[in-house]
RNA sequence: GGAGGCGUAGCCCAGUUGGUCAGAGCGCUUGCUUGACAUGCAAGAGGUCGAUAGUUCGAGCCUAUUCGUCUCCACCA
């Protein structure tokens, strides 16, 4: 099969996918004479299509599990999509808007089959586009976190928690989105500072004319849900208030002056109006005082009958009307700028409502105690480990979660109610009638699951919990779960303490946390600036591979990366170099018969790109273990272009095109080896181009995909033979160097003059000198005393090299070099003088640093004298 | 208010436990159609590692302070 000149990836992408899986190789089954290594995605939202951000996810992910799955183990990457109940459901809201329908027209059923309809398509398109990715996910385990099965696990989990006190329902103030006209979680809302004002109200004492508590507030359209006004115990200027009534204007509702210490005597007024209902600390508050708690906005935002004339309005034309009528009427002290933080919805961005409301809640301290635990003692990883930090800030603070959600897309909470007996029912099974009274006419709560209650399920609910399934029972504990920073809360936090509870095990052993995509100015992708950049645009146009080699070269863990065009396009130029360096060696071994290692005679070179491959095999595992891919694949990367294509190509070619058989054999047979092995290590991260690549060599009989991992084999270094390359290499780079410092033509050969006690080795790497380096001939000299011509000369460690001038032109330039040469010389025995001169460094430093520093010093003091020596020749 | 990241060549970034680490890529300069590759080859230029002080025989790497920048958490009405 013939190579292309150039790396054409839309010819075999798609291909080699489909061969793949129809292999099978995808597929995990539990094997007990194999290590279980799974990964569980995180499933991708089906509110819309994969970002750049989950190609990043998905590339990890995969490379990660095919490096394992070479390495032998039973590999499992599980893949699904979550339902997204909020995001989703906004989504579809959306498409009815436009459609000209409401939910509530359309209705609870209607609507929900419309959703089903959504999962199907954006769902499918998701799996399509992973698999476009290269993504080597089990796709018999295909799973949605509102299937058969996941349902099942969230049924087990509510009831159970129910029946340990863990679930509850309650009153309390939690963040309310007017738009979506849902309650949220904590976690669900954004804050950001505004511009707003403290506006400084008046209100009247009761029964003293004229005196007024002034107080300070952002929100003034809340007063009407006033049920005090509290001041600080100590402060002197409000202690006589205490007890007395105010009369809250605009309703003149009588409301009392109490004391709390949650006042702050230096900020605002000292004088805070408490509204229980509007607000967490005021809530707090009306607890201590027994206030009464009254609500006066709607879901929808706007103020309900217990806000007096301003009945129906939206809370924002209120809070304008407000403050004009309380100016009208002179209680508006005065107002200022002020900035504050406003929590927004983080779905729809609109600004949340806390708002008192009944809801269902986990009770989180008893579930958190153990999450913290685990991280504490090790058994869960994070990495980086400075995310171990936040977690516990998290972990350690956190407050009940709110888990009840007013909307239609998502799991219905499992809770019966008999309006005959008042029965509440929480089952696991769906009931037809009242346990207690026999009652048919019993009915389900209204509201569905916040979508992360079955996410924080995922990593045993996939694989079959409650039941113990073959594969809950092999693949459980996950080992690695991959996810950028912005999810730890929402959902790591969730899935660990989840684990914990239901599975009594750890969810996963380490944490993989990935930062977010940039775009190639460093800023954060997002629809208003349209700087997004869609994976399968990138796809089309360089291909899976080279989309996963740019964002995998140069992550660092937990940390932000950047995406270009230019990164594209290095990365693609590697994937291209590495193309035509195979499509060398099979041109090359055509009609030859390779063979095994073994039975090859090796030289030098040869056991040079040995060594050097071992080494980076090492290299490339170690980081591989520590999930550092970027520099897994950097070490990779030098070692196919540096080393492989830029010397060990270029030193076979005398081989090549020479005569003899044997040796022409034999370095086809390393070539074809080392090409191997490096295409293994390099397929976790471009699978589709190696696996092309590895189909072509001779003797391929399977897959790369399952073939072995290379192994580091300390018999397979060479120390002898890398240092003696080493200083070939020099030599070469010496001559090279002198020729384009002099101005020598390219194509003009030149002939070399070589003083060293090393003979052999020059001799025995000649042809290589001369191909590589342009060298005409080499003639070995005793001293430079003995040339007798005009030369210019390198000093190297062990040999020194001469080239007659000749018709090189310019040795001005070479003086020039020469001096500089000189002066970073004798820097250098400055810097070794003035520390062997340190009593301190002589004494305290270990024994093999202060010789190694006297070596260096003699050495630079004899490259030195060599130096002037030339110089002087020179200049004379 | 609390916590954390980052600040190294013109740009974007690597630099494991302090001692050949001052590095790669892109860009730039010079020269090359050298029988895999111009998506390439060869040779170069370019940085007092944000600032200051300290610990140490020795600091890009440790400590303190400071400046700049970004992020997360809390949310004093």
């Amino acid at each position: 099969m013939e190579m292309q000149k150039n790396y054409n990836p839309q010819e075999f992408e798609g291909r080699i996918y489909k061969d793949w899986e129809e292999k099978g190789y995808f597929t995990a089954t539990p094997n007990d004479k194999k290590i279980p290594f799974t990964i569980v995605i995180p499933p991708p939202n089906i509110t819309g299509q994969l970002h750049i951000g989950h190609a990043l996810d998905e590339t990890l992910q995969d490379s990660i599990i095919r490096f394992k799955r070479m390495q032998g183990y039973e590999a499992l990457w599980l893949p699904g999509t979550d339902h997204a109940s909020i995001a989703t459901e906004v989504k579809i809201v959306e498409m009815l808007k436009s459609e000209g329908i409401s939910k509530e027209e359309l209705g609870r059923e209607g609507f929900l089959k419309r959703a089903w309809q959504w999962k199907e398509q954006y769902g499918g398109r998701i799996v399509e586009q992973l698999k476009r990715l290269g993504s080597s996910c089990d796709w018999t385990k295909l799973a949605f976190t509102m299937d058969e099965r996941c349902s099942r696990a969230v049924r087990e989990v509510f009831v159970n928690l129910y029946e340990k006190g863990l679930i509850y329902q309650g009153s309390k103030i939690i963040n309310w989105c007017p738009c979506c006209k849902t309650a949220l979680s904590d976690a669900e809302v954004e804050y950001s500072e505004e511009d707003s004002y403290f506006w400084h109200i008046r209100y009247p004492v009761k029964g003293e004319p004229d005196r007024f508590v002034v107080v300070a507030t952002t929100r003034p359209e809340t007063m009407f849900g006033d049920t005090a006004v509290a001041v600080n115990p100590n402060d002197d200027r409000y202690k006589d208030l205490i007890g007395k009534t105010l009369i809250l204007p605009l309703v003149n509702k009588e409301i009392p002056v109490v004391s709390d210490d949650y006042v702050d005597l230096e900020f605002g007024t000292g004088c805070v109006k408490i509204t229980p209902a509007h607000d967490p600390n005021d809530f707090e508050v009306g607890l201590r005082h027994n206030l009464e708690v009254i609500r006066v906005m709607n879901d929808d935002g706007t103020m309900n009958e217990l806000s007096g004339r301003y009945n129906g309005m939206d809370r924002f034309e209120c809070r304008k009307r407000v403050i004009e009528d309380l100016n009208y009427i002179g209680l508006l002290e005065k107002f200022e700028p002020h900035k504050h933080n406003v929590g927004h919805c983080y779905r729809c961005k609109n600004s949340v409502e806390p708002i008192v409301s009944k809801q269902w809640f986990v009770k989180m301290e008893e579930l958190a105690k153990p999450a913290i635990e685990v991280v504490k003692n090790n058994s869960i990883k994070f990495t980086p480990e400075r995310f171990t930090k936040i977690y516990y800030n998290w972990m350690e603070n956190i407050k009940d979660w709110c888990i009840s959600r007013q909307l239609w897309w998502g799991h219905r909470i499992p809770v019966w109610y008999c309006p005959d007996c008042g029965e509440v029912m929480v089952v696991k099974e769906d009931p037809t009638s009242c346990r207690k009274c026999g009652s048919t006419k019993i009915y389900q709560d209204e509201d569905v699951l916040d979508t992360w209650f079955s996410s924080a399920l995922w990593p045993f609910s996939t694989l079959g919990y409650p039941e113990m399934t073959p594969e809950l029972k092999y693949f459980y504990p996950t080992d690695v779960l991959v996810t950028g920073y912005d999810i730890i809360f929402f959902w790591v936090a969730r899935m660990i303490f989840s684990g914990l509870e239901h599975m009594k095990r750890i969810p996963f052993k380490s944490v993989l946390i990935h930062g977010i995509v940039r775009d190639d100015q460093g800023r954060k992708m997002s629809k208003s600036l349209g700087n997004g950049i869609d994976p399968l645009k990138v796809i089309d146009e360089y291909g899976a591979d080279t989309l996963r080699f740019s964002l995998l070269s140069g992550v660092a863990q937990g940390s932000d990366i950047r995406f270009s065009k230019e990164k594209c396009e290095s990365s693609r130029n590697f994937i291209n170099k590495m193309w035509n360096a195979s499509r060398f060696v099979l041109m090359n071994a055509e009609g030859i018969e390779v063979l095994p290692l073994e039975k090859c005679k090796l030289n030098v070179c040869d056991k040079w790109i040995l060594s050097k491959l071992n080494s980076c095999i090492k290299n490339v595992t170690l980081s591989m273990e520590k999930f550092d891919l970027g520099v897994a694949l950097s070490e990779v990367h030098d070692f196919m272009w540096y080393d492989f294509c830029d010397w060990y190509i270029e030193l076979t070619k005398t081989a090549l095109y020479g005569e003899n058989q044997v040796v022409k054999q034999n370095t086809v047979s390393v070539l074809i080896y080392v090409l191997s092995e490096t295409l293994k290590l390099l397929h976790p991260f471009i699978p589709f181009v190696t696996e092309e690549i590895y189909q072509n060599l001779p003797n391929t009989t399977q897959s790369i995909m399952v073939s072995q991992y290379p192994k580091y084999n300390t018999r397979k270094t060479y120390k002898k033979d890398l240092e003696k390359m080493n200083s070939v290499m020099d030599i070469i780079k010496a001559v090279r160097a002198i020729k384009v410092q002099t101005g020598a033509p390219n194509s003009k050969k030149v002939d070399l003059l070589v003083v060293t006690n090393n003979q052999k080795l020059v001799k025995d790497t000649q042809n290589y000198i001369q191909k590589l380096a342009g060298v005409n001939e080499i003639k070995f000299v005793s001293s430079k005393q003995e040339i007798n011509e005009k030369v210019v000369s390198q000093i190297l460690n062990g040999f020194e090299i001469y080239i007659p001038l000749g018709e090189l032109v310019d040795i001005s330039k070479e003086i020039e070099r020469l001096k500089s040469e000189l002066q970073s010389v004798e820097g250098e025995i400055a810097r070794a003088e003035g520390k062997l001169k340190n009593e301190g460094f002589i004494s305290k430093a270990p024994k093999n640093l202060v010789d190694a520093e006297k070596q260096k010093l003699e050495k630079y003091l004899g490259l030195k004298a060599k130096i002037m020596l030339n110089l002087k020749e020179y200049e004379s």
